[in-house]
RNA sequence: AGCUCGUUCAAUGUAGCCGCUGGCCUAAAAAAUGGCGAGAGGAAAGUCCGGGCAGCACAGGAUACGAUAGUUGCUAACGGCAACCGCGUGUAAGCGUAGGAAAAGUGCCACAGAAACUAAACCGCCCCUGUUUCGGCAGGAGUAAGGGUGAAAAGAGUGAGGUAAGAGCUCACAGAUUCCGCUGGUGACAGCGGGGUGGGGUAAACUCUAUCGGCUGCAAGGAGACCUAGAUACCGUGAUCCGCGGAUGGUCGUUCACCGCUUGACUUCGUGAGCAAUCGCGAAGCUAGAUAGAUGGCUACAGCUCUGCUUGCAGAGUACAGAACCCGGCUUACUAGAGCGAGCGCCUC
């Protein structure tokens, strides 16, 4: 889980990335990413009831998603905010190692790291 | 042993690394750092009932609307629970049951059938008249026993009498229903005795009777900040009317942090009353509080279940499901079990 630091805290901020962020579209994850101007990123994960009925699986793909990017968390200096959107409910099965990579790839697209 | 019924409990564990949200300490205050301890459920779910709490007036009257429906109790309250009664069902333990009123009125009873409710007569049965090729045929009158249709057919079963043939038409017995009396029970009701009655069903159709319910919900509401509009017009009581209240510094709308926000019809243990639901008394305890929403992620080992075979290894699985103001219920979802109590049974060992 990621600290309060690093997450939003308003429809506000949410409404202004999605309309002035940039969009990286994957078969599993899709990213909106916009540049802040706070000294730190800040990051939500989307899960639509679509994708997946449970509760208790969306939170689990939601706090999976969150580790993920707290270990890339040291690699990252620019300002930004960013909103994980799930595609697909196999994120809560699928093995920890390829998200994480999967999560490295759409950072390094994005010019992140 | 087997089959079955009821009820209670639990909800894989241990270790390591890295995190998250509150609280306390470090500390006189804010931040950082470090430390200590806490952090999802039996259904947290559906949001179907009931309450607390809050605001609207100290929530008052009438109507409308809605809910409930055996009795007695329990409870803050309930449409909940307990015990009991009636009915149905099961060999039984048990299980199910909206279970008031059809003589206040209105409606409905599909299809089939002659007829679906102040009866009627299709096939029959019986009698009379006419006719006859002596098989019947036509007309009239009687009947409600038998057949047929239907979920239901006039609603009284058996026997006897009775008759042209029949029929509660009459009688005996049995049964139903209703009223009265006695006995038992707080009561629903049960048992016994006596009188009356014999023209359906449906109220989960309208309706009637009894009881209950004011409305809105923590996005309530409080307090603070900011902006806008109006000038005695109205505004509020969130179904309507009455009635009541407010009325110049108060009203309306929007956004952000704080309070509400967790000590409560609380939990555990003991004890007493009660068949039980539940209640009394005593002791100890504090047990989530997020707000784009914490309660986690990963790894290893062990446990349990299933499958495969190399028989001790491999693979797969390890339910349903995530607090959002708080409680009491109901309903629904679901895993492999364990404990306790009860019934049936004597086929096989």
């Amino acid at each position: 889980m990621l600290s309060k630091k690093y997450r939003f805290h308003s429809r506000g901020g949410v409404r202004y990335t999605y309309q002035h962020g940039k969009t990286i579209r994957d078969s599993k994850i899709s990213l909106v990413f916009a540049v802040n101007n706070r000294n730190h990123q800040r990051y939500a994960i989307v899960v639509s009831k679509k994708i997946l009925k449970s509760a208790v699986g969306r939170n689990r793909i939601r706090r999976r998603v969150y580790e993920a990017i707290r270990a890339e968390l040291p690699n990252i200096q620019k300002p930004v905010d960013c909103i994980f959107i799930i595609n697909t409910k196999e994120i809560a099965q699928i093995d920890f190692k390829e998200l994480r990579t999967i999560i490295h790839d759409l950072l390094i697209e994005a010019k992140i790291i």
